[in-house]
DNA sequence: TTGTATGCGTTATCAA
DNA sequence: TTGATAACGCATACAA
């Protein structure tokens, strides 16, 4: 309709007011109350006729509060950080803050431009779900003063508070629970560890626990890719030709899902095999929408996302001005055991 | 590390490299071949040292192209609209475009303050996929001259083309497929109609088609939240004590879920009450990362989400300059039929 | 081919 | 309490 969309700016609506755009600058600054009522309400009738908004563009230039929290999302299509990222958007919500999600799609290249970008953009803080490697950029915006949060993964040379699931203590609740139910050759089945901490994390505890326990604890590392190396795994562990021992004599297997995608996969290797669950363990980290579907329904270790989230913002915000020297924080949060019928050795 | 982490600025690298910061913006705005071998030479060096980067902001703020396309969604826990956001990623890469995200959560106020966040970032389009209503904001966007795309929805007085589901013929396969498995009595499950129009196209296509093959056609809107809903929905269906007719005399019965919301909901309330589907036939629109994993398999129009991903894109580049009166496209994509066991009647 | 000067919309500093 | 003016970092018309 209108001819001339352009935005309105401070000016048009200072000579519209009568005033100077300083005093419409203090109006929309917060310094509302320094200003005489009189003069406040020609403001705000000019505003409101004028359709203004300030430009946060001319405002970031001048070094002002964006009001702009950004985050890096490495795989968005992986429902654990889509849930994550709610967690993140509903802080910021409560607290006047914009989210702006980039998705690198694991890929360096896009993460270095969108870096670039939300950077300059003056984000007041950076929550980075991002590949696991060293990244320069990240590293110069940290030092740069920029807040950020590593969520799910360490990043050493950046110094950055770290947010995510207490991997050990998951990876406990697991092995307790299989062990409990009965299960005692045990795989652990995970994305390329080298990729994020939390990977190795887990399968590092994996090992040590399995080592305490004196069970059989193999692993896999896998990018899901091909799905034979799941299928290979999966057929040494239930047949039970080996040559050490009579694996029966051992007792029963299970699998452990280092991610969502790793239960995803794994799931459905076993449904095309014809491979029921249960008799053969199953538990994955990650709850996910339809682990209460699938048949016996698949036992998952809840992350408590929304918290995750919370807390992301949360350490983004109330960080000590003066950062040197510090140590990372480290919040850590439990997982939540849904147990269901994939760790029941015998249908109940 | 360093004391001054500032990023530097265009007058620091012309400085550094001894020209004046014309030629430095020159060579960062594509016009290096205008530009002596020499002085790009030490440009490049200069800014390499220096970690130059050109400022979005101040560059947004003279009017040049800001290489940033928008995106909001509505509801970002929505495997269709990642899917859909991943398209359009796609393609922006493939462009040098960079996307950023906001997610609504359905909420009018976070579109709100979103829309002029990315307005304000003179994003180059915009994609939207969010809440139903009308917005002031988003049509003052578009007249003022920033392309704009609906996904999946249309809107009534916004100047926006449309991209998404070609909802008739889904219907339509929908439809034909439930009656060729010899299907007769059909139940048709949405999410409030009111807020999306492809809710409402399907709705009206499905009771439109219903009244032509003379057959039972139901309708159930809910907002899923309550499960009450869904299950006395069920029993109506299943139940054949029926006052009007004997209704086994008008064959089996099917529900086609609206989206995917939609089927996971039903799916979960058909699996609560140990209900098995085939016998009872379900097919649902939105293709789901579980559908080929819960017991017969469920049976799925799957969106071209990629397509329509592209589509958008291209929609909002290729757009002719003048717009007035034009009538606004309409990019309709046909699903793929993926038939599984939930709509094969006797187990094959 | 290179440089100078000006303006983009805002906030901050200072003076009134 | 208010206003004039100088930055902020960059692009661009214009001059050299």
């Amino acid at each position: 309709m209108s001819q001339r969309p352009r935005r309105a700016t401070i000016l048009e609506v200072a000579s519209a007011a009568g005033v100077s755009k300083t005093s419409v600058s203090r109006y929309y600054s917060g310094e509302r109350d320094r200003l005489s009522a009189d003069m406040s309400r020609r403001i705000i009738a000019a505003a409101e006729r004028l359709g203004y908004q300030p430009n946060p563009m001319a405002r970031g230039l001048k070094g002002g509060p964006s009001g702009l929290i950004g985050m890096l999302v490495a795989d968005i299509r992986n429902p654990f950080s889509v849930a994550v990222m709610h967690g993140v958007e509903q802080a910021c919500r409560e607290q006047g803050l914009s989210l702006m999600v980039c998705n690198t799609d694991n890929d360096p290249e896009q993460e270095r431009k969108h870096l670039a970008l939300l950077s300059s953009y003056r984000i007041e803080g950076l929550v980075v779900n991002a590949a696991g490697r060293y990244s320069e950029a990240l590293s110069q915006l940290a030092d740069g003063g920029t807040p950020v949060v590593l969520l799910d993964r360490a990043l050493a040379g950046v110094d950055a508070d770290e947010v995510g699931l207490d991997n050990a203590a998951a990876v406990d609740m697991a092995l307790d629970h299989l062990i409990g139910q009965g299960y005692r050759r045990l795989l652990f089945i995970t994305e390329p560890p080298a990729q994020a901490s939390s990977r190795q994390a887990r399968l590092d505890r994996f090992q040590a626990r399995c080592a305490e326990h004196r069970l059989t604890g193999e692993t896999l590392s896998t990018d899901l890719g091909d799905d034979d190396a799941l299928a290979a795994a999966l057929d040494r562990l239930t047949s039970p030709e080996r040559d050490d021992q009579a694996s029966d004599a051992m007792g029963p297997a299970a699998i452990l899902c280092g991610n969502g995608q790793v239960t995803l996969a794994m799931t459905r290797c076993c449904h095309r095999r014809g491979i029921s669950l249960g008799p053969l363990g199953l538990i994955g980290i990650d709850e996910l929408d339809w682990c209460d579907l699938v048949d016996p329904g698949i036992t998952t270790l809840a992350q408590p996302t929304d918290d995750i989230g919370q807390a992301a913002l949360n350490a983004l915000r109330n960080r000590p001005a003066s950062q040197a020297g510090r140590a990372p924080r480290r919040l850590l949060f439990a997982p939540h055991l849904i147990a269901r019928g994939s760790t029941q050795l015998s249908p109940g």
